[in-house]
DNA sequence: ATATAACTTAGAGTTAACTTTAAGTCAATA
DNA sequence: TATTGACTTAAAGTTAACTCTAAGTTATAT
């Protein structure tokens, strides 16, 4: 698949794919004689997983350092688990907060705004 | 109250006090006759909203907006109900693509790294 | 054969939201 | 009176995560 599909596909620009991959959350993706990416199966769930986990603010510098331990292979596993543990935490206090927010707004709009 | 009184209360250092006060979220906070902020149970009320509205991702240019309208007096209820509703409705988006990323980190917890 | 469009790279530029720095004022204490 | 520590300002610096630019290559359509 062309990063032209891929972007398409996953909604990310050509630029942050390449970005992506610059920066180690993605591939290697293997190219074609001519130097032209060629994303396989692989490559597109890491970039989905990726998508989700930015979208739900995750930090590349974790990521990476998720992507890092799973490339060192089975001996990180417990390591990994940590990591995703503490994430998840993380992750429960943010969405925590942003739910806080949202009632708030929703008294401001019914019972502040109520009748405008 | 003095800046170091609400920094410690919120959280939030003295400079990011005194930013949010330059760009206009809060303020201009009353200062006593030597130039030393005082700031009033207004300032506060304003203060925790800010920090509430940031912590759930909302950008300080939407806040600013909010607040501007806000000044500008009754004329502007309808627009400020609109603005709410429309960043309402972008929190509910966020919560929701966290959420996403929050089970697929508890499935991968307890699935996939079960008895590490 | 040539123009067009999609791809490539390295590296510079952008944006939001702080955060730090430098230089200074002021009040309380040794 | 001198020093300490909290405050003040304007402006420069930082960081994350892209995003854009410039210069070049390649494949396809006319």
């Amino acid at each position: 698949m062309t990063i032209k599909e891929v972007s398409e596909k996953y909604d990310l620009t050509n630029d942050t794919l390449r970005y992506y991959e610059k920066v180690g959350l993605i591939g290697p993706v293997k190219k074609n004689k001519s130097g032209i990416r060629d994303y396989t199966e692989e490559d597109l769930k890491r970039i989905e997983f990726v998508k989700c986990m930015r979208s739900a603010g995750l930090s590349i510098e974790v990521l990476k350092e998720y992507i890092d331990l799973f490339a060192e292979g089975k001996e990180t596993e417990k390591a990994r688990k940590e990591l995703l543990k503490r994430e998840r935490e993380n992750l429960r206090k943010k969405i925590e907060k942003m739910q806080e927010a949202y009632e708030r707004l929703n008294y401001k709009i019914d019972v502040f705004y109520k009748d405008k």
